[in-house]
DNA sequence: TATTGTTATACTCTATAACTATA
DNA sequence: TATAGTTATAGAGTATAACAATA
């Protein structure tokens, strides 16, 4: 029973900071050696999981809908990405990666030389621990106490 | 002896890309409730640690010097940060966060419950944990390898 | 000569508001 | 009426190139 909710927290969020930016730094130098901006490349990044709507994009990616025209629209114009209109909602356009665009993911993430060589560092097993940790500080676990569930 | 080298890594590689998300647009929020932008906010969170040049926080920041000129403009017509002439060098300016600054800083940091309720679910021993596997990943711990080290 | 900070320029990102075409 | 995508606009971030002051 930790006394001191927060105590330990802090030198964590400054760990966390340096972390997450030493990440993001290494991911902009990769995006923009393939001639990209680093929202381009989250946004690459993000479709490489599969087609989405504009409005769902710029959710996920959490700006307004209206950067996201201009951001598909430089994409498009590179032949990275490709608009489609949606079968069952004549509103909605779908957004997925062409084979450049696939390409160019792909090279981002093996350009991300730094952090590569930072993870290759561990061994399967720290792999895994930290991934459990990161999995239980930002995926938000599905937290929802199941419903009916006990509560100790 | 890992086998496959990178095998965990794809994984791992998507998971930070996710927490960074989140981190991310949890500290965007934050600072847009103060009124600041991302950049505006992680100069002044890299000025929490001391006074900086000019160019010495360009750096920090990854970003060209002449951003700096412009963002530190802003900061300072806030009075957020001052400019003060380098005694050592005529050339050079130190900015410093001011009172208001740090209490700009201090209130992002507070702002960013999503990413600290995560932190919160951890215990001590979990923080421990995961601090010093992303100092492994991260802070590249002296990698070089000694002069006259063993190499087993 | 080299470096620090700045300016000028051009492009990208970003949010707000208003518009259109659907639903 | 509500929603998806776009446009127009304005402010902010970004890199490049050139400059003055200083080292």
């Amino acid at each position: 029973m930790p006394e001191t909710p927060g105590a330990g927290t802090d030198r964590l969020m400054e760990l966390l900071s340096v972390s997450l930016g030493a990440y993001y730094g290494d991911f902009t130098v990769a995006a923009a050696a393939e001639g990209l901006t680093a929202s381009q490349g989250k946004t690459l990044s993000v479709l490489r999981r599969g087609p989405s709507a504009m409005r769902a994009l710029a959710t996920t990616l959490a700006c307004d809908a209206s950067n996201m025209t201009g951001i598909i629209d430089r994409l498009e114009k590179r032949s990275l990405v490709r608009r489609e209109p949606s079968p069952v909602d004549r509103r909605v356009k779908n957004v997925l990666l062409t084979a450049d665009g696939e390409r160019a993911v792909d090279a981002i993430r093996a350009g991300m030389r730094t952090t590569l060589a930072g993870l290759e560092t561990l061994d399967d097993a720290d792999r895994d621990v930290l991934a459990g940790l990161l999995e239980r500080v930002f995926a938000v676990p599905d937290a929802e106490p199941v419903t009916g569930g006990r509560t100790p």
